[in-house]
DNA sequence: CTGTATCCACAAAGATACTG
DNA sequence: CAGTATCTTTGTGGATACAG
């Protein structure tokens, strides 16, 4: 085997990425931030079945990643904005790289999940 | 606001994506394969930390989403060598960009998870 | 409205021993 | 060598109630 050294680094990256952004919710989360800044509420209907605990503690590792901002506006009742940050936009042709791949190698992916949200969008 | 309607379909395909391969140990082990099939022992001591229970059920879902091919030698010892599909091909850029995007986006990133491997492989 | 706190359920991961 | 079986442990996510 001539093969005696594989470049690790590059894969010892890849798991550094997924370990942020490899989960349930942050591609979906990024993704939804890409059209915009969204407010807490409207991400809590958006992401559909997210709870708000579950989404609060994905937002703040996004922000500790620097992956989101978080602005809090002093009004009553409060507003709380999330956006994505330089760092997060660099990865969006990435994500749609991806998505695009799932379509084309699994043409038969159910879309049955994002009639959720797009219904509480209609709703709004 | 202006936006009504927000382009689910490909959010949907993200999350199908990334509950494809967005978990701890598929990407390192794509990635693996992508310099060349590998037998499963080589792999149980190139994935750092992994244990042959999760390695084996790793595989066998990658197999099951055609993300790798499995081929079966009928020797004693046995032989069994797992290798890219024409599927996972397709993705191996999008693991380089995420790759690359990582390394540019935190170049503090500790690369010591990667000596274990690296060290094991020179052992060969 | 935007969260936190607490408790609970379940799935995923690790350790170890064993089989063809 | 290439796994499987079993058991234990850990982690992630969900439900509900409550706070600023």
């Amino acid at each position: 085997m001539s093969r005696k050294y594989i470049d690790n680094p590059n894969a010892c990256t890849l798991v550094h990425t997924m370990n942020t952004i490899g989960n349930k919710w942050k591609p979906i989360i990024l993704y939804l931030l890409s059209q915009g800044p969204l407010r807490f509420g409207m991400l809590n209907l958006l992401v559909p079945t997210i709870s708000k605990k579950v989404l609060s503690t994905q937002l703040k590792e996004l922000e500790n990643d620097d992956l989101v901002s978080r602005t809090a506006y002093a009004e009553t009742p409060p507003r709380v904005e999330y956006a994505l940050t330089q760092k997060s936009k660099g990865l969006l042709p990435i994500l749609k790289a991806l998505s695009e791949w799932a379509e084309i190698t699994y043409p038969e992916i159910d879309f049955e999940q994002c009639r959720i949200a797009d219904h509480q969008l209609k709703e709004e």
